[in-house]
DNA sequence: ATGAGTGCAAATGCTTTGCATCCTG
DNA sequence: CAGGATGCAAAGCATTTGCACTCAT
């Protein structure tokens, strides 16, 4: 201890790289983007639109969902970040580099999975080309579906030899 | 022609199927259960709750949307069917083999990918064990992302000589 | 100054719930 | 005939929209 990590001042880079493109992007930097991407640019959380807003409302209280979503769509339309489906509310995703995703079925939690590529594998596309001749696949995504550590350590204590539940 | 497909007599096998495995799993057999099941086991559409309940109004005018809920959830619980997130609305599965998911970026429509297993494979385990020390998958779910043969046609006769959007 | 961006509130879409009634097992 | 299942309507979330106003460019 003592030392920033430095993941600190990779993430506040990626901040200004997301404002940075925005503005490429032909869009307006106004405060609120600035927040919106600020808090978001560093989260591996995979929040969802209201989790961002509970968190911006303490420093913009007048800040909208409006803007949120408007916010994160641009930011979606613009490539700089993605859109998680795995219950009702969306969840968004600054991560821009290839990844899949491992997520908890006992506490929901959400981990990246980094991957070389998104790019299907020949063995992959032969499978397709089989059950559905004809489609051109762009990218695979993955979810990894299972326990997570902590929630696999509680089942281990749980049932300590064997599930007897 | 002159043959009935037998994917006629197979998916009418499936939805007695599913009614035997409701009953076996102590659950009542109604006639509206046996009317969702008969609409939902020979449907390859992966149909929303909605689209589900006004194909069964048709035949049972007075049937309720709790009803098409509490019916969908006690077939994912008894396991017989399964449900896909893609967009807000949830869609559900009655395919119990193991097998993917192909969706079309241009028309949504979403094909079954059949797949030997949902079993990680090692080198999928070994790549998540380096983004996530000690989580135990159980499945790995895949979705392949591109174009169905109808929108790959119609795009190439738009740019039948490169893309020029 | 002009139009993109914002806030607010209402509308919309999906899903769940409470409760009185019904009907299977 | 008891408890599970149903229908209806209202409530609960997630997301979008319309509109007047503001502010970055």
């Amino acid at each position: 201890m003592g030392k920033r990590p430095t993941t600190t001042l990779h993430f506040d880079a990626r901040a200004k790289e997301m404002l940075d493109d925005l503005k490429r992007a032909g869009l307006k930097l106004t405060a609120q983007r600035e927040a919106i991407v600020r808090q978001f640019a560093s989260d591996v959380s995979h929040p969802t639109a209201q989790e961002l807003y509970d968190r911006l409302r303490q420093e913009f209280p007048q800040m909208s969902f409006a803007t949120v979503y408007n916010t994160l769509d641009a930011l979606a339309a613009a490539g700089l970040s993605g859109t998680l489906r795995l219950g009702q509310a969306a969840r968004f995703d600054p991560n821009t580099e290839p990844h899949h995703h491992a997520v908890c079925e006992s506490c929901g939690e959400i981990g990246d999975v980094p991957a070389p590529s998104l790019a299907p594998s020949p063995a992959a596309v032969k499978q397709l080309g089989r059950a559905a001749p004809g489609f051109r696949v762009r990218a695979v995504e993955r979810i990894y579906r299972g326990l997570c550590a902590a929630c696999a350590d509680n089942d281990n204590d749980a049932a300590p030899h064997g599930d007897i539940s």
